[in-house]
DNA sequence: TAGAATTCTACCCATTTGGGTAGGCTTATT
DNA sequence: AATAAGCCTACCCAAATGGGTAGAATTCTA
């Protein structure tokens, strides 16, 4: 028996939710709440176990980042996916930072959001395309590499830059390149000029990947 | 009609993506590497559209990362859905580092894939549920915050570690936190002692989140 | 209340770093 | 052949940084 919780404001999703996992076998909603607040009220964590939590974003009074901080503080094993709305980058971040297993738009039909729940369980994260896209993209590098690409960085130049990007000092630098050290400043000098810094910290900083 | 290609070096595995899209409706295979020197000699970008790339990541030769490098640098429009038996890590962020908009294990069904594409072509991306969980691990921060906190670093000293983060100089902290250039220095050094580093560079480079 | 931890300031010193300038070398490009 | 671009080395100087030591105020805790 899977043991579900749904904290969300508004009471005709949330009856929606509740209704349908309730009648679905094998899930069992053992909470559902209209805000962090009555959630954190009622729950009991030694007591009751939950297995996933269904989480709006956009919650009154405490949000729903706060409630996933919470509940994975309290119990490690409870999974969240969050349901929401937007499609706004920061809070699917901060939501991911926070520990969230899954995020998906309200717009998903229920049959996916339980395929979702299982794909959890399963060791797996539910996303919904336009989610993943978002997550996907920022990784993207091909931007930032022409970033630097663009301030035509000779090839001597990108192969220190890479040792700086390791948090290389310059003597290290140039015993790793069999070259003097005056040689090294020299190109860093250049890579600054180039990438508009003045500091090798704020270089890794601005540029480091990762 | 929605133009696809398929880099794939296993024969069958091949074969099989390249029948089952051919048959279905909307779909045509315009292109069925075994590698990617093949598809490289074979396509002319100018010529042949390809809305859709599916790559197989473990090619002979050349991988299917640095083809996903490829086929974005001479068509940005042209979406690459990456298939393979691996979950590992590293190709996985390399891939998307690279462009690619969907990473799908080779034992998603059909149908599925089919589905991914349409995602992908729709805005979205795809992702087979255990990638998905790989990519979202990387921005749980639940660990890696804890990683600097079993240091033990005070308040104070995360405080300064977020400026050092930021590639600020010790003047800018100071001003920032209103403090003497003094106390910065020296919160930085109890910094430097519990993390075992010996500059900001090596700090950056090694602790920087993102 | 006493001790511990944290925070703030200050000074010293050696090293590193950033910025400027200058000259010689090699390898394309014209 | 001449010019340009990249690469290497060297030297100078001022500023920033890293490391050591030390004293005092504050807050927390036993």
């Amino acid at each position: 028996m899977i043991h579900l919780a749904i904290i969300e404001d508004n009471i005709s999703i949330r009856g929606v939710l509740t209704d349908y996992f309730s009648a679905e076998q094998g899930y069992e909603v053992v909470l559902s709440a209209g805000s962090f607040e009555k959630f954190h009220d009622e729950w009991r964590p030694a007591d009751t176990r939950i297995d996933v939590v269904i989480c709006d974003i956009g919650l009154p009074g405490k949000s729903g980042i706060d409630a996933v901080w919470y509940i994975k503080s309290k119990s490690e094993k409870t999974h969240i996916l969050m349901l929401t709305v937007f499609e706004e980058r920061e809070k699917i971040f901060q939501s991911l930072c926070a520990g969230a297993s899954g995020y998906m738009l309200k717009s998903t039909p229920l049959a996916e959001i339980k395929t979702g729940i299982n794909d959890i369980l399963n060791g797996g994260a539910a996303m919904s395309p336009k989610i993943a896209m978002q997550v996907i993209s920022y990784f993207n590098k091909r931007k930032q590499v022409s970033a630097v690409e663009s301030e035509n960085l000779t090839a001597r130049e990108i192969e220190i830059l890479s040792f700086l990007e390791q948090g290389l000092a310059n003597k290290a630098i140039a015993e790793q390149m069999s070259l003097s050290v005056d040689t090294v400043k020299f190109h860093i000098k250049n890579i600054y000029l180039k990438l508009q810094v003045s500091s090798r910290a704020e270089l890794i900083a601005k540029y480091k990947q990762f």
